[in-house]
DNA sequence: CGCTGGTTATACGATGCCGTACAACGGCAG
DNA sequence: CTGCCGTTGTACGGCATCGTATAACCAGCG
């Protein structure tokens, strides 16, 4: 058989970067192609069309960053804050997931298709974070508030432009932080 | 002279719905031309060149969305979480806005020129924010880490997708409003 | 070595868009 | 009414992309 030089799997990487770094529009099956170093007279093996990858691409994310995610946090178990916030790093801290996130966030504003998907994620997502809040809060409406507040600004942070004279963005989310989940002891020093 | 049939302004306010409905890349001339219901014919009588009209549209999106808002909370006036309130409803409740802004902060992630503006734009809307809560609370990183989080709800939210069985967002928002602003008496018949 | 079958390069027509050129149109001034 | 001149419609060349077709390529098997 011939050799398989460039495996399926390749597109669909290729085009969840080209989608973090310049939105859906930017998924070009040529373009693609150019940056894996060949040409598209291989891609059409593996896609039907241009929408094919597109729904390949959306599978492969949603498994990365949901079940992988929660099943690791799951299995790390810990203090209910610390789920929250290793979650919200595992998500929002790589630098490979979190700008394919807010790609997909984006796309889905424009396609009921990705919409439907993200809000399946965003629903496992949360109840994650409602049932590490609600062991230490036993007020309903509380705990979806700050739920809520968490992943806005999870997300949030990475669409606000200001800046913040006299500290940094990481000191200050930290800040927040302790604000969503209730204060923990503040340590300046470390 | 000849009739002033399509003035430059209806280009700009094409250009800003198809902005705000699609993203940057769905900003063609074209289609803009389409939209309005004549040919592109009379654009590059207007503009010189797409650029050209991206940078009109950047420029009456911050004349509006910042200068009118900012003069219109100062001009009322009003208790601090009050002003607060107000300008977040202009800015952030606004169906003509708010979807343009959505789109301008998704376009700064892959336009450098667009981030510098965003990043004044945001500057000084966040500043509204410290000015309310300094008048309440003196800790400056306190008032800095809820401004951030007014801020990243306030965007955050409309890009959560997740569901909140039993209420709604609407209430969800309000109750976060409340441990963001500071408590206010809350009053769950009105 | 030489065939085989999957992978890749190349060429093609179609589409959509940009920016330009020019002709047609139609208020308004004279 | 008539000509002016800005606006508009139409046509064009160029470019990028899609999806298809087909030939060249190449690893492994007999």
């Amino acid at each position: 058989m011939g050799a398989l030089r460039t495996p399926r799997e390749k597109w669909v990487e290729a085009g969840l970067e080209a989608l973090a770094s310049g939105g859906v529009d930017s998924v070009r099956v040529e373009a693609l192609a150019k940056a894996i170093g060949v040409t598209k007279g291989g891609f059409y093996g593996y896609f039907a069309d241009r929408q094919a990858l597109l729904t390949a691409m959306l599978d492969a994310w949603e498994r990365e960053s949901v079940d992988d995610v929660i099943a690791r946090v799951e299995r790390e178990g810990g203090d209910a804050r610390d789920q929250v916030r290793l979650a919200g790093q595992l998500t929002f801290s790589s630098d490979r997931l979190f700008p394919i996130d807010l790609a997909i966030r984006e796309w889905a504003r424009r396609d009921h298709t990705v919409a439907e998907r993200l809000r399946r994620v965003d629903n496992k997502r949360i109840q994650l974070v409602r049932d590490a809040l609600g062991a230490s809060c036993t007020d309903p409406d509380e705990v979806e508030a700050r739920a809520l507040l968490a992943f806005c600004a999870a997300i949030g942070s990475h669409f606000l432009a200001a800046d913040h004279p006299g500290t940094t963005r990481a000191a200050v989310i930290d800040r927040a932080a302790d604000i969503i989940l209730g204060a923990r002891r503040h340590n300046p020093a470390g």
